[in-house]
DNA sequence: CCTACCGATCGGTAGG
DNA sequence: CCTACCGATCGGTAGG
């Protein structure tokens, strides 16, 4: 069996991607306090110190599904570097992708209340990861302005403020709804208003 | 002492509403998984089976929180039945109120995210609250655009979804900007621009 | 309202 | 990766 040689590294591997997609679950579900390294394991098919093996604290495998997700999203978003509207329609494009994808919505919106609190593992990194959401943002809004796309009277630093909570908000009502509302077609609705040109 | 005879009562009254101020802050510091019952009874100088005197499970005492916010808030809200434009004023005028309670934001916000969770037990309240939250905004639309107040283009039905998100979001960047982000100037704004008479 | 206790569960460690 | 264990803490109850 060729496959042998790697299989100890290749297996160790794909139980961290497995924990952190677990963890991810989790973490949506319940939050981060109500979330126990114990259910996680079991999900994995390991005991809880095995998973301590691979992550020492419970803190660490959060911050790690965090950079997982950043990662992945990150990438998808900055795909060919659209800016101006481009990058307007990409925002609303990536809510319609989150329809999709329950946990990670749950994921964000449950961790960015939780972590609200100073003490919370997670705080330093949402309040980080708001910041660069409004600004960079911002800096879209500010294109679009340039390119002539933008309705006189929109402030773009007003606007990108919004647009963000706009998205949080979305996805609480989402949430709840059990994901009927139309989180894509509100948000498009919402930018569309705020251009001269179609997004 | 004239007082003495109905003392008794008074005081449990008045440990009563103590409990609830002590359990609401907990509640948004920490969500319902994490308060803990031992910390609020001491917070309040009792302990914790002394809690669970005036409210028998931690559940009851959850909803009677939110029950007492609502009663305080929804008052406040209905104040003089206003109607159309002046209700959405109202409305921005709640966000500038708000902003001096940090505690009520926090246990909305967070236990909003909470029980988007479909076991939580304020799954139910929330789901409730947030739908007619959304559909006597709709009304207030409705009325403006009756009143000729509403600029055309604007379905009140998105515009009450919008306004709540947008409520919602603005919220949680409030909170993890240390309180710095005007949520009732962001949120006035936006309605200023959907109106055609000054807000 | 109290003390004292219940069984369950937590994150993390020891030692292998 | 495992079993076995640590001290701490949880919501709730017994009995007064």
């Amino acid at each position: 069996m060729t496959g042998d040689t790697r299989r100890g590294y290749a297996k160790g591997r794909a139980k961290r991607v497995e924990i952190l997609d677990q963890a991810m679950a989790m973490f949506g579900e319940v939050g981060y306090r109500g979330a126990s390294l114990r259910v996680i394991a079991t999900r994995c098919g390991i005991s809880h110190p095995g998973l301590l093996h691979h992550f020492p604290t419970k803190q660490s495998l959060l911050l790690a599904v965090l950079e997982h997700r950043d990662e992945v999203d990150g990438e998808w978003l900055g795909l060919g570097g659209p800016r101006g509207v481009g990058r307007l329609r990409r925002l609303v494009d990536l809510a319609a992708l989150n329809a999709e994808r329950r946990g990670i919505v749950e994921l964000f919106s449950v961790l960015a209340a939780e972590a609200t609190s100073t003490g919370h593992p997670a705080h330093t990194y949402f309040v980080e990861r708001y910041r660069t959401s409004v600004l960079t943002t911002a800096v879209s809004y500010r294109e679009a302005r340039d390119e002539g796309a933008l309705r006189s009277g929109i402030a773009p630093d007003e606007a990108a403020q919004q647009l963000i909570a706009l998205m949080d908000g979305l996805q609480i009502q989402w949430l709840l709804s059990g994901c009927v509302t139309d989180m894509a077609g509100v948000l498009r609705a919402h930018v569309q208003a705020q251009l001269t040109v179609e997004l």
